[in-house]
DNA sequence: GGATTCTAATCGAAAAAACCGATCAAGAAA
DNA sequence: TTTCTTGATCGGTTTTTTCGATTAGAATCC
């Protein structure tokens, strides 16, 4: 069994290491600069290794200092959480809450949804993580996250999933373009266009690819775009034309950028976003919770 | 500023939870059952909720209780790895180092590296973890691995790289086939072969495409094998040939299998086995000793 | 040059806590 | 019923933590 440091040390550290600074982080720990001063000492006897530099006048962090400081950070950041989750017991809409989201959602609907979110739940800490369909998936499954956003259809196994809501495609031409001048379209209007899809990874580009009447295989992957923004950008120079989710266009995507919007005939395709979590987690409740205040919010 | 239980606390919750035991918890962490018992109930106090179900006569972790003890284990590992990385600058050879290897490397040479290693640095701690190249940069660049053991060519970003093995491919073929009864083969011998590859993912995968004289995009992919060892069992079941690197052979891949090995003529396909770590990393010392020791390893 | 200021270390006393052994209480086993 | 096991409780002791006051070293000001 060997002996650890505090965290009480560690927070110390932490403060010191933030503001160089005995008096100041003994004032923001609220305990007597003395006994900060004493805790770090004997920090760096545990440790057998000095962590602050203390020249007359001047406090600076030794390398080893800084490593640790920053460690330090994660294990406190970890502590919290486990507080919080256990409290989180008296009420399902507090505590931590690790939420991945896909690029093709997250930056066109979080904007709208969290001033919402953190109105209803103000006791929910949400950390953000954004990343495509298949690492969000296995980070939840080996529950560094709690929740997903993603886009349906995606193959998922072991998951309940609540969908929030349908996020219709519609095309998007350059300035001038011959679809441009129809009211609407349909999939197999497509069939001879230069139609950009996204990068392999992101759902989207399978949804897409269902979307249009044909087999993308052969498509030119250099003109691959790497997020949406850089694909409406090509776009809008002229490379070809693509489809973008309603989300999207609504948070301004489009905004100064040369093109024309064209709705597919009625029948659009769309995509389901919806939030999933795993089928054996214990907060099923929050979640519920969470995907009701979703949907209402994406309903406006 | 929010109180956090200690992490004294912790362990002995998880003593505590691990033995559904009291008395025994206390004996293990070398105080008495009453100091113990006052801690849980201060953590519980703490965090305002019971962790531990005592019926008179039988001590069960409730949920809570078992999701908090596992998160207390994870604080509880991290602190010790602060501790250890602190420790650690007096020696580079002590502390944790977290490995990454990939599956067509570590069963096969790990088992013959391990041992040598423990022996040659009893103060480093060997965490593992064993996943395709891809990801494994990815931990790596997040600092979740501290370094990575791969096969090369392949392309790394911002990576050391100190090559500790040359890993010669030699062609396996079932017992009885045409290309059993030459002494040698090249690689245009293959080109009218059913040649058998890994999935994809596996840096190998690739390699071995390269080794042949000829691209696999039209393959089977429905024979792709999902590990080394499924793939010599097909090569075995008569489903095909395929290539298997040196050290997977010589760590007893194909024992009772009912192949034959035939080696490439001179100038043989090969990969490059290589530990890698970021190049900002803190600890080149280390790894460069490590690789060093590698080396030596495998050259015998 | 000397007074002043700023800052971290040190010290001693007081307060807080952690700890232990003994004991108690309640259910299980004999 | 008696005994045994086991976790909670209590009282006293030891240890640790904390604070305020003071000291000491360097930079700054006059």
């Amino acid at each position: 069994m060997r002996s650890l440091p505090t965290l009480r040390q560690l927070r110390f550290l932490v403060a010191v290491v933030d503001r160089c600074h005995f008096g100041r982080a003994a004032e923001f720990c609220l305990v007597s600069q003395s006994t900060l001063s004493a805790a770090i000492q004997e920090l760096e006897d545990v440790l057998g290794v000095p962590l602050i530099e203390r020249t007359r006048r001047s406090v600076v962090p030794t390398l080893v200092g800084l490593e640790v400081a920053e460690r330090a950070r994660a294990v406190l950041r970890d502590a919290e959480d486990l507080v919080d989750v256990a409290m989180a017991v008296h009420d399902p809409m507090s505590g931590p809450l690790h939420l991945g989201v896909i690029p093709t959602v997250g930056p066109f609907v979080l904007p709208r949804l969290l001033p919402s979110l953190w109105q209803a739940f103000p006791d929910l800490k949400i950390y953000l993580r954004e990343e495509q369909s298949a690492p969000l998936l296995a980070r939840l499954g080996n529950g560094q996250l709690d929740a997903v956003l993603i886009a349906l259809p995606f193959q998922t196994d072991d998951l309940d999933l609540s969908v929030v809501a349908s996020d219709r495609f519609s095309l998007v031409v350059p300035k001038g373009h011959r679809l441009g001048r129809q009211t609407a379209v349909a999939g197999k209007d497509l069939a001879h266009e230069d139609v950009l899809f996204l990068e392999d990874g992101h759902c989207m580009r399978e949804h897409a690819l269902a979307a249009c009447s044909f087999d993308g295989g052969r498509r030119d992957s250099a003109f691959a775009g790497t997020s949406l923004l850089t694909l409406v950008q090509m776009v809008a120079s002229g490379l070809g034309i693509t489809l973008v989710p309603q989300t999207a266009i609504e948070s301004g995507l489009l905004q100064a950028l040369d093109v024309t919007i064209v709705p597919f005939v009625e029948e659009a395709p769309a995509r389901k976003i919806a939030l999933g979590w795993r089928k054996a987690s214990s907060r099923k409740e929050t979640f519920r919770l969470l995907a009701a205040k979703l949907e209402e919010c994406l309903a406006r």
